[in-house]
DNA sequence: CACATGATCGCCT
DNA sequence: GGCGATCATGTGG
């Protein structure tokens, strides 16, 4: 988590022979939510001694800023460690919890409106097992990403990007957000997306509703 | 499948 | 000092 990790040997893959392409930063602009919706099937991808390794984005959710009182940035609270919410959309932010775990999310927005979108699952449909990268813990400790490429740009022509869906558009389902409950009301708000054809998405099953 | 618990530590009040 | 945008393991149905 703290060190710079490598990504498992597994998610070793080709961006450019897949023929994907990133997002324009436009696309982070938009609604929050539907962001969250349009990065199911998208890929995360990072490159590690000029290697890119990567998975496929199977379960995400949304945290909408100030006024969610799910989110780190609920009632504008900025800290060292928020500050890359702020930042303008297609940054990194990426936070350690429960002593143990490191969890990635997008930024959305122009700078200034702390929204995220927490990536919770991947899949790498062949080589790698169903469970790898289904959680958010999971997913960033399969990539190697970890608090230290928070506030990192996905435009910047770096090591970590993130590339658009290559096949048509998945069945997505909808639900309240996982281990949220503390923000009252707003953990059931209908923010988390995955993909409802995956074996990946995270979770007791009992969640889904499509 | 549902629920309970321990591990472990940075961050914020 | 308390607690978390989690996970693995254990129990019981």
């Amino acid at each position: 988590m703290r060190k710079n990790s490598p990504p498992d040997p597994k998610l070793r893959f080709d961006p450019e022979a897949l023929g994907l392409r990133q997002f324009p930063r436009d696309f982070f602009h938009l609604d929050t939510a539907h962001v969250a919706r349009a990065i199911i099937g998208a890929w995360i991808a990072r490159r590690f001694h000029n290697q890119w390794y990567g998975a496929r984005i199977v379960e995400t959710e949304a945290y909408l800023g100030a006024a969610d009182a799910a989110a780190h940035s609920y009632r504008g609270r900025r800290t060292p460690r928020v500050e890359p919410m702020y930042l303008e959309g297609g940054h990194l932010y990426v936070f350690f919890v429960y002593g143990m775990h490191c969890c990635v999310n997008v930024v959305t927005q122009p700078a200034g409106i702390p929204e995220a979108v927490l990536l919770r699952a991947a899949e790498f449909p062949e080589q790698a097992p169903a469970k790898l990268l289904s959680g958010p813990g999971k997913l960033c400790a399969a990539l190697g990403v970890g608090v230290q490429h928070s506030g990192l740009d996905l435009l910047a022509g770096g090591d970590i990007r993130l590339f658009r869906p290559n096949r048509e558009s998945p069945r997505v389902g909808i639900s309240g957000r996982i281990g949220v409950d503390y923000a009252g009301e707003a953990a059931a708000w209908l923010l988390r997306f995955f993909d409802a054809d995956s074996p990946a998405v995270s979770g007791p099953r009992n969640l889904r509703k499509p």
